[in-house]
DNA sequence: GTGATTATTTATCAATTGTTAAAGGATGCC
DNA sequence: GGCATCCTTTAACAATTGATAAATAATCAC
């Protein structure tokens, strides 16, 4: 887990003890992909940190599967939706390629926040960045066209396109896969 | 400053102490229409609460206006992306009818996050929401059709159509202001 | 490998949204 | 009150994106 624990020390400094604490409400997970690591309607409880591989959140609009968000190598991923309320989540998270996640027990982790005040630091600060990431995204989808924001993902995340099917990056973008093979071909 | 303590009890109770700390570093101010609150290019180093009135977040691309977000009366108004990462916003803060606001010193906040850990978790629970609804947002964006928007927002905010021109809730939706008044004719 | 399944592209037509310009309304200033 | 300015609507046309269907390409299971 010395991954997640250098993850962590990138937004602070955690003492032995709340290392100790967090390492044990964390356990390894390997999942091949397609796996549903989370199914939709589920409240959730977990977080997750993907050490290898790629994870996705998705949803049905309509009957239509729908991504809302990507985590490659060395990024958290939680329907934060349903953590911060603990209400159902219409959303379920899937294993696009072969994974190697730790779980970490959310349930547990809040109860630690009381005795250590680090480890509520570090998780205000690690989604205080999800939603400062999550702003900037809003901005792309409020005023950029769909060739703009593919352009945009490909600058963002090169290899994007090595390691996701083109239908999750439809849905991803705001719009259809065969708007997205259109935009693909115009661009070359 | 009675109505900012009952909207931080709504998230955390806070000590006589805490409260005390909080007010210190708060101050109300009082805003005319039209006012700049915070000018495009300054970094974020105010909270404001809204007691009264409307203000709204915004920003140009291409020169055009858009309005990234409204905050109402009892609500939290912040650019995160530079609060949180202390960097220039491009954005800046107006106000959209006479308003009465609380400005709460954000250096001066995060200053007291190490002696009153009941301030930080309040602000972390506050930010938290923001991040939901942020997520919320995003999901609209992402798809749902012009008139769906529209039509979702009149049941968010009834009261948005008499209180805050077109012109910026056309941006807000992420549509031209001419395209949203064809869809308010169609839908009569 | 072979066949079946899934993913991607291409084509056609429809619906939505953008762009530009002009007209009507509303509002504010003197 | 009247003029100027700003806001909103309407109209016509262009561009973008969606929907459906079919063709091609890639992947997977056996």
């Amino acid at each position: 887990m010395q991954q997640l624990l250098n993850y962590f020390h990138t937004f602070q400094i955690l003492n032995q003890d709340s290392q100790t604490q967090l390492l044990a409400i964390s356990h390894l997970l390997h999942l091949k992909k397609n796996a549903i690591l989370q199914p939709i309607g589920h409240t959730c409880k977990t977080i997750y940190f993907v050490q290898k591989g790629i994870a996705r959140i998705f949803y049905y609009k309509d009957g239509i599967d729908i991504t809302e968000c990507f985590a490659f190598e060395n990024q958290i991923i939680a329907r934060v939706e349903s953590l911060f309320t603990q209400r159902p989540s219409q959303k379920g998270i899937q294993i696009i390629e072969n994974a190697e996640l730790v779980a970490i027990n959310a349930t547990a982790l809040f109860a630690l926040y009381d005795q250590y005040p680090g480890i509520e630091r570090l998780f205000r600060k690690i989604f205080e960045q999800g939603y400062v990431d999550t702003v900037n995204r809003l901005e792309s989808l409020q005023f950029h066209s769909a060739e703009e924001r593919y352009v945009h993902l490909l600058k963002e995340m090169p290899d994007v396109l090595q390691r996701v099917p083109l239908k999750y990056i439809a849905s991803y973008l705001g719009i259809t896969q065969v708007s997205l093979s259109r935009i693909r071909a115009s661009i070359k």
